[in-house]
DNA sequence: AGTCACACACTTACGTCGTAAGCGTGTCAA
DNA sequence: TTGACACGCTTACGACGTAAGTGTGTGACT
């Protein structure tokens, strides 16, 4: 006699820590981190919360998990492009994952357990580095700046929920609306002069920041190089 | 007939938003921002959680109301000083005030409700660069950097729970022990030799960063002058 | 073939959270 | 005296994370 699961058409693919923490992602992605509990989870796997236990150990096994897949998405150039290059594509590649995943970088900075993809992107950043001749403490001080730019600017970013230009007019217009514009001129001034402009670009304002950063840590390097 | 209620000495102060607002800092400083539940805070006061509505919209308005008061606590120097000092001092301020709400820092970067102190300071951020001489675009620029590191610098710091530098290298020798350290040699070594060292301070690292940001804007501010 | 162990999904239940709804009771103006 | 209002209290509801225990199917041994 045959089994009897193969006739009731029910073949549900089996639960995994990888497929737990995929459809985390999704679910984060779809409603915000806060959308991101375990009976939600659950029921987008079909299956019910407390069975999601088998496979992680509990919700900030979840967060660890995830963030840690995010690090993985950030691209970090192989060891034979010069340092500065290379801390420009893996800086504008962080950015880019972090709107993919606009929940990540608040839980990027507040998550204490970092997993292997997190400690093999950092290890390749100072490797690069001190490839390029900073000494141990240069290559600290730069990871230090680099670092709390690339995601302080991505949490200051998505904190302003549009994406387009256009959007951001709107937005920028209704914030106005309601601000008392004499009690907070300067400001009112960047708003209406500066944000509201048709050609405002988020990605721009990030790379202005982020050459000054990468220019500023030239010196020193050339310095200790003599 | 007097009233009973002198007899029965219970001079309970009166609530007000300002001693709810207060007491929740305290009550973060304590034990975090996790531990602000509204019982919780109700149980400091005196009072049941309910009775807190009285005086607050909601947990969110609480959030909002303390990310207010902690801007208010940040010192932004009058219109007399230079740009680059004003700066510098506003900043090194943000990172004390900061380290003395260690929950601050996230829940600056993520509430989009800004208080009138929040909204003072900013105005006055950008006033000071104005002043300067600096473009609408180029205090956007400048703005733009200097927070995003301020606060990110923050929120990295503060994830390394200790404070002094012994302490710093207790942990940095635990984080050692579970590491890999073929696997991730450059990080090893960045631990080893420099985290670990004695004189490892904090505050020094962030105002690596921050002179290289405010040097870095020094230079668009003297093309824009002539 | 029998059984034994294990992997893994399910059920139930507990304590905690934010807060809606409604009930006192004191104070003060008319 | 009365009536309105301010403000603290009680009860209750539907989330939440997760501890504890119950099935049931599969694959490895005798």
């Amino acid at each position: 006699m045959a089994t009897q699961t193969d006739l009731s058409a029910k073949p549900r693919t089996p639960l995994s820590r990888e497929r737990v923490l995929c459809a985390a992602i999704v679910l984060a992605d779809r409603g915000g981190i806060e959308s991101l509990t375990m009976r939600r989870l659950g029921h987008d796997l079909r299956v019910e919360a407390m069975s999601l236990y088998n496979h992680v150990a509990d919700k900030d096994d979840i967060l660890d998990g995830i963030v840690d897949l995010v690090f993985s998405e950030i691209a970090m150039p192989s060891g034979r492009a010069d340092w500065k290059t290379a801390m420009r594509l893996r800086a504008i590649s962080a950015r880019e994952v972090l709107l993919r995943h606009p929940w990540a970088s608040s839980l990027m900075q507040s998550r204490t357990k970092p997993g292997p993809a997190t400690l093999r992107h950092h290890d390749s950043v100072i490797g690069s580095l001190r490839e390029a001749g900073f000494t141990v403490g240069m290559a600290a001080h730069a990871f230090s700046v680099m670092d709390s730019y690339i995601y302080g600017f991505a949490q200051q970013q998505q904190n302003l929920t549009f994406t387009t230009s256009e959007e951001a007019a709107v937005v920028a217009e209704n914030i106005l609306r309601q601000l008392p514009a004499d009690e907070y001129p300067h400001l009112a001034e960047m708003i209406i002069e500066h944000a509201m402009k048709p050609g405002y670009d988020y990605a721009e304002e990030f790379e202005f920041g982020l050459d000054l950063i990468l220019n500023g840590l030239e010196r020193p390097l050339r310095n200790a190089r003599n």
